[in-house]
RNA sequence: GCUCCUGUAGUGUAGUCCGGCCAAUCAUUCCGCCCUUUCGAGGCGGUGACCCGGGUUCGAAUCCCGGCAGGAGCACCA
């Protein structure tokens, strides 16, 4: 039996997430997540589908992505795809794909169930003066209407009689509600917008909160995991459930998130693309998984780090450093080493002999093998300035792997005592000549331009640029393109 | 304004339901030292937190009350 189906004693550490409450359901758990197809999945998406992931695998039950594109508007047509592609990078196993505008026909059936029911109303009111009302906790004229006359009204809603923005489906809740957040709301309205999927053949569309309470009933989810942001249309879509008899799923809300130090918001970034400020999705500067995966983070690291985060209701601030550091801890015995120099300066040194420079490709797995490089007679190195400026400080400097050179009049090879290194003197990387152009795409957007000796890793590795970070090789032959990941 | 949610180190997290083993866990950051021909990895050590005030109790991070603070919602977005 899985140890994590048992309840936990007390004093026992938690690792994983909390149990599900399962007593009460019969089948096996279904969960879903619900993106809006407005672009691709961002660090913050990322957390309500690992975290379902999680719940299902655990539980051996299914994951169903459903897009929710009931907004012909804020549709981008590439989310269709970009979306069950960033999914499937995260690793995260979709059982079954519903699309919202597949289902028109069912939200108009169930609107028209609850306003035959008297629990839902058309209201032809100034949108304002409906809303004001009930901020006084007062009905608009609408509300009170015989049944009759509101599914009278629900026909010609249906059939665009009204104009987009006159009429709207509302359920009714309790007008005093104490919150007046919870106050009737709307339901279903005509949007004059073509939809990417279904063109012009619909232009009545459901609102999220009828569309997901029916979707989530007649898909069987056991559980409900989302941001607490929800919390209060939980609390709408419970009217429905309970209109209808429905058996509720068990909701669950974690904290909100916030993600410093990054363009996150899709419509931002999509308008960017446009105007050239981003090169794309995948832009650095962005927080898109696809951005993301483009510096090298790696898709586990980012699970590793939302189950760290878990799913308390607390907000929660992203800490790129602990992001940062699960994935070092992931790559680091993967990536091989190599000296980059960034703005190059030339050293010229003196030498009358012959040498050869060794350096392991991974500090920690010799049986790597070496990155050599031979020298005869006087040679050119590229280090960077701040250690030239060491160098003539100092007086000395060691090139790691090769040998020590001292500063006066010339440079000169001063041999190969390491000990010197326990003086103070620095061990820097280089660049052999020979060595290829570089530039290292930084996370601002910035370019770091320099020299690298001849790489043997691949376009897409993860590699150590020693002294400068960690990378993720983007190009590798005349020249080498990399992108910066972190430390 | 109203409603709801939440307050443990710089950040994330454990412990809170069922009060004592919590002078509070782990990770990360930062600072030392060791090791290492990287500012990576590894080892050792250190700094650093229970929002505040009352109450209950022999005993409160944990239970109760009141403050305060932060967040969210009050859309014909999701």
């Amino acid at each position: 039996m899985d140890s994590s189906l048992m309840t936990r004693e007390k004093k026992e550490k938690r690792t994983d997430l909390p149990e599900l409450s399962i007593s009460s359901i019969e089948g096996p758990v279904v969960m879903r997540i619900a993106p809006g197809p407005s672009g691709p999945l961002h660090l913050g998406h990322s957390r309500v589908a690992v975290l379902n992931d999680e719940y299902v695998r655990r539980y051996e039950g299914r994951l169903i992505n459903r897009f929710e594109d009931t907004n012909p508007e804020k549709i981008d047509p590439d989310a269709y795809r970009m979306i069950p592609e960033d999914l499937d990078w995260l690793g995260v196993e979709i059982h079954d794909t519903i699309i919202q505008s597949d289902r028109f026909e069912r939200y108009y059936e169930v609107i028209r169930q609850l306003t035959g029911m008297g629990h839902a109303y058309v209201c032809i009111c100034d949108s304002d003066d409906w809303r004001n009302a009930k901020s006084a906790c007062e009905c608009c004229p609408c509300r009170d209407q015989p049944v009759e006359v509101q599914l009278e009204r629900l026909d010609r809603l249906m059939s665009s009689h009204y104009a987009a923005g006159k009429a709207a489906a509302v359920i009714k809740t309790a007008i005093d509600h104490p919150n007046p957040a919870l106050r009737d709301f709307i339901a279903l309205r005509q949007v004059d917008h073509p939809h990417p999927r279904t063109g012009d053949r619909y232009n009545i569309y459901p609102m999220m909160n009828l569309s997901v309470a029916i979707d989530d009933h007649d898909l069987g989810l056991t559980h409900v995991l989302r941001g607490k942001d929800h919390l209060n249309n939980t609390f709408r879509q419970e009217y429905i459930y309970d209109y209808l008899g429905w058996r509720k799923p068990t909701f669950m809300h974690y904290g909100l998130v916030s993600i410093p130090d990054t363009v996150l918001k899709t419509s931002v970034i999509g308008r960017g693309i446009k105007e050239g400020q981003f090169t794309g999705w995948d832009d650095v500067r962005t927080g898109t998984l696809r951005a993301l995966a483009r510096r090298g983070i790696k898709p586990e690291a980012i699970r590793r780090f939302w189950m760290d985060v878990g799913i308390k209701q607390v907000d929660v601030q992203v800490s790129w450093d602990n992001l940062f550091a699960m994935n070092r801890d992931i790559i680091d015995s993967q990536a091989q080493r190599y000296f980059f120099v960034p703005n190059p300066v030339a050293v010229d040194v003196c030498f009358d002999g012959e040498a050869e420079s060794h350096c392991p490709l991974h500090p920690d797995r010799p049986e790597l093998g070496q990155r050599k490089h031979s020298f005869s007679g006087d040679f050119q190195v590229h280090i960077c300035p701040d250690d030239m400026q060491e160098l003539q400080d100092r007086g000395m400097i060691r090139l790691k792997g090769l040998c020590n050179i001292s500063h006066g009049e010339i440079c000169r090879h001063a041999g190969d005592d390491m000990g010197v290194t326990r003086q103070g003197v620095k061990v820097i990387q280089w660049a052999p000549p020979g060595s290829i152009p570089a530039e290292v795409l930084m996370p601002d957007g910035g370019l770091v331009k320099g020299l690298v000796e001849p790489v043997s890793a691949a376009a897409g590795d993860m590699v150590q640029f020693e002294r400068f970070g960690f990378v993720r090789l983007e190009q590798v032959d005349t020249r080498v393109r990399a992108v910066y990941a972190h430390r």
